[in-house]
DNA sequence: GCCACGACTGTATGCGTATGCACAACCCGG
DNA sequence: CCGGGTTGTGCATACGCATACAGTCGTGGC
């Protein structure tokens, strides 16, 4: 609390000082400017004394490269995106994570873009950043954004979506196996008025879950009743208002299957403050397996899949397009398995 | 699934293509680079005219001034790191958001730096990414971190942690107004043998709110005994173990105080585990009041703050310090209330 | 013993933008 | 009608780094 104690350097706040180049790093070492560049990136040109000379001027000097020269010399930077939708949203920090880490070990950064309404300025971050790649977790199936980037000849890699206009490489998640799984369990305990809270329409991974559902249910001889589905987006709120928007009826339906765990999160907290069972009343199905789902006060029966892995393979794939624009696309799937835990019980009666 | 439709583009993944520079705006408006600069950026010394025509080649090229060129030529970038432990903490991503959007609405940017173990890479990522500000939001008191950048010169803000050595802008929450209403209904209510799990001890912020919770009870006459009290980090395990061990005795505390909401997350959740029920067998509290702490699955009993409001007052005084160096220093703190909910009620017997 | 060649290192230059300065055009008052 | 000021624009250059190219050695082969 207390300033006290009178402080050795100028009391103004700092003036921030000149940079150190290599530049000074080369007046040290005593040699140019361009045999620290070369030294520092371990040029096979430049003699092993001269490298250690230049090694040790620029630790005694504490030099770091400068990015920001480096990127405006090569014409390009080490920087890619990242489009989200909502930065609050559970789920992106387990992308965002683990990406972050994987390219930071690749020598790249992380650069976030929240994708506001409009489809234009993400197009235009991309120049005004300096980004070279673009991880695209967010767009819709409509959206221009994606070509609009391959226009501009800008790396890109679809991160849980797909696009039939623009091609490119993706991470995608195969929902079959885990759906089927879910339904073979649940139906066996005897559920048959089945409804969903699905994600957005107009994306394809809403769709994907969507038709997995409706063609798994098929098999079974089920079929979702138009007024047992709502949409909506991949949030709390979604979820939250789509269990009391089913259960405010007569007769709802026995199991509800949510678009992703967030969803599911706010379809548990509206049954709870409805004081609806789950599972007694309502069984309730995720999917994702976020870290909350498995809390003991949670307990979300869900559908799973690697999320880190898939992240990390995101961050994989950009970068390896950027280094190499003329690979072919890779398109790795996962595979999802259901997890059964606690709100996936038989139905009464 | 399928490929299918053949694509009118080059097949072998676009190569990234020319940049439109000013330069070309240039060429296209009949005006030289420089007065592209000027008018772009809004010069008072370019004509109206000109600055017309200026954009609407801008407008027609689709050209974006590169945040690269402009940050070597101005000498500083307009990119503030933001250091944090642990991407996959709630906590982190409800400042990440807020500041992110004011950051982004100064026409900054955010880089998210993790702080690794050692200490001395943060410092270099300055230098390396370009950064013209950093955010610490997790220093520990004796780190060495502070003391490098502002011996580098790098405009710093101290985000929930203080620090002697090193003066600089801050922002911070003052517990003492929630902890003493927390005690004070909590007491009210019978609790006399109350337990704690801290955050870590070599932080201002965990000392700070233990300081609180040891001053309020003194003013009630009451202490912590010495087995009643863990330290560890702000996160969701240090609850979960936590509680444990304080449960783990024939006499445990009626009450247990939480550095953080994360850890009392954790702390309730191994309560569920346990079959111990909350409030019944122990009350717990919490520090933060996330959105996940007013779930009705959760209902946690917290001390509350502005945490957004906070965040984004951190980005803007890091945009203040980097603008205005020698300003003096800036450190408000926000105020704590006490928000009660579920997890505190009278102690049995 | 001379030339060709390899191994290093320095020189010159470019990346895209911003800015100090020079310069041109114009206006207005004297 | 001319000079000084004002306004608008172009020119030259700098930022930090990387790279093509030129140069300088020294060495080995014949």
């Amino acid at each position: 609390m207390e300033a006290g104690v009178a402080d050795m350097l100028a009391p103004g706040g700092g003036r921030t000082s000149r940079m150190i180049t290599s530049r000074d790093v080369a007046r040290l070492a005593g040699v140019s400017q361009p045999t620290v560049s070369r030294a520092l990136r371990d040029d096979p040109k430049v003699s092993e004394a001269t490298k250690q000379r230049v090694r040790e001027a620029a630790v005694a000097l504490g030099y770091a490269p400068n990015a920001i020269g480096r990127a405006l010399s090569v014409g390009r930077s080490t920087r890619v995106g990242l489009v989200v939708t909502d930065l609050e949203n559970q789920f992106y920090a387990h992308v965002i994570a683990p990406m972050h880490h994987e390219l930071e070990r690749l020598g790249y950064e992380l650069v976030l873009i929240t994708e506001s309404s409009e489809s234009a300025p993400v197009a235009e971050h991309v120049t005004a950043h300096g980004l070279c790649g673009v991880v695209l977790a967010t767009t819709t199936v409509e959206s221009l954004v994606p070509v609009r980037l391959r226009d501009r000849g800008v790396p890109l890699v679809y991160f849980n979506r797909t696009s039939q206009s623009v091609q490119a490489d993706s991470v995608t998640v195969d929902p079959e196996n885990g759906v089927r799984e879910l339904l073979r369990d649940a139906i066996g305990m005897g559920h048959r008025r089945i409804g969903a809270i699905f994600g957005p329409r107009n994306t394809s991974t809403g769709e994907q879950r969507e038709n997995a559902v409706r063609a798994v249910l098929d098999e079974h001889g089920l079929a979702l009743a138009h007024r047992d589905v709502r949409h909506g987006s991949f949030d709390f709120r979604t979820g939250h208002e789509g269990l009391r928007a089913l259960l405010d009826r007569s007769d709802p339906p026995t199991l509800v299957l949510c678009g992703n765990d967030v969803v599911a999160l706010g379809a548990l907290n509206a049954a709870a403050e409805l004081g609806v069972a789950v599972p007694a009343d309502v069984s309730i199905a995720g999917f994702d397996d976020l870290p909350t789902s498995s809390w003991a006060l949670i307990r979300l029966s869900t559908v799973a899949y690697d999320l880190d892995e898939m992240s990390r393979d995101a961050a994989r794939l950009i970068v390896a397009r950027v280094e190499h624009p003329d690979a072919a696309p890779a398109n790795p799937v996962y595979p999802t398995q259901y997890v059964a835990r606690a709100t996936i019980a038989a139905p009464r009666g």
